[in-house]
DNA sequence: ACCTAAAAGCTAATGCCATTAGCCACGCTG
DNA sequence: CAGCGTGGCTAATGGCATTAGCTTTTAGGT
């Protein structure tokens, strides 16, 4: 009968170690009853921390699309110019691959319609403009800066869900396929760089 | 006490309509349980056309992805030479703007590491090759094929998938952001045609 | 026309999950 | 040392999928 010690941030951390453990499904997969086998708790005892499940998905997600937008952040202190986009698409990448749980947390963007999250757009927001900032730097007229972000999220968002889920049925080189498309995206976008 | 009349037929057509009526997030809110209400029977009933909720999903992605191969082929009846990506992806983004429902079935990829599901990604390769005629047909050379198929799909799929969800926060033009990303695509594609 | 057997429905029971209510004991604070 | 807030518990409820086993329709063969 001692106490676990559990607080707000302990269930978070055993919330987000179960993603982690689940891999590519891990974020869809993350239940209570997890979190609670994990902490050595009953599951009514999480109420005590967090409002609910929803709940305890939307501070993971935080969790999540912060550790994106701090990695993006860590890019633009290593490159810069025509270099930080393809380093930043790499980036993004790297990180879905290393943690997939993470990265299906942050697209289960259903956040956009959840009146309770707020917190979670605000992240959202600043890693869109991380990657603003990446296609200003390459020249990128400003009429076209939004078009320019939609389909570089678009191109990479959509590679890394696809090779996530094991969309990619020939053995090819998938690495490969990611340098085309990323140099393609480049290209075009450089192509409509002011002179 | 009389009978339904239900089949598998008539099953899946009423989870079709679940999904259809679920708006983006139909298919992720499949249940026997609504599908058993529209039908005006007993959730086990159910059990007598279809082995269980993991089917019936199979059976409605199929559906979805056949309908998705269809689409693409009636575009192939219409276009050709370097008309026939652009006028494909449009009729993607249409399709899943249309029955955003269906367009998660056809996403909800955990298809590939289930070994029920031969059928699916027979049909989800057959998609595949659909797109694959269509970059052929803007000359790309064959060691690029498989590269450019991949940014195509990851491309207009990661477009579709953020549109769906929300993802683009700014008010501006998504229709005029789409046709800028085909565009893109097209335009660095036909660079690589072998004159 | 009947009799039979398969098929299509049902109810009941089980188990997993989230959530709510209400109870108890640990352990800090005065 | 007394008291109280807090963090844990058990019990109960409700939604869902699934399984078992029963009943009745209905189609088909004689």
């Amino acid at each position: 009968m001692p106490r676990a010690g559990l607080d707000r941030a302990a269930v978070v951390d055993l919330a987000l170690a179960v993603v982690d453990d689940g891999g590519r499904t891990g974020f869809a997969d993350l239940t209570l009853s997890a979190v609670a086998a994990r902490a050595g708790v009953a599951v009514p005892s999480l109420y005590k921390h967090v409002a609910g499940l929803p709940a305890l998905r939307r501070e993971v997600a935080l969790v999540c699309i912060e550790q994106f937008g701090d990695a993006l952040r860590a890019v633009r202190q290593t490159r810069s110019g025509a270099d930080l986009l393809p380093a930043s698409a790499q980036a993004i990448r790297h990180l879905a691959r290393r943690v997939p749980g993470r990265y299906q947390a942050v697209q289960s963007a259903a956040w956009v319609h959840d009146p309770d999250a707020v917190a979670l757009r605000d992240a959202g927001a600043r890693v869109v403009a991380e990657l603003s900032e990446a296609v200003a730097a390459l020249g990128v007229p400003d009429d076209r800066r939004i078009d320019a972000v939609r389909a570089v999220r678009a191109s990479v968002h959509g590679f890394v869900v696809l090779e996530l889920d094991g969309g990619f049925g020939m053995p090819d080189d998938v690495d490969a396929s990611f340098d085309f498309l990323v140099a393609g995206l480049v290209g075009g976008l450089e192509r409509l760089s002011v002179p």
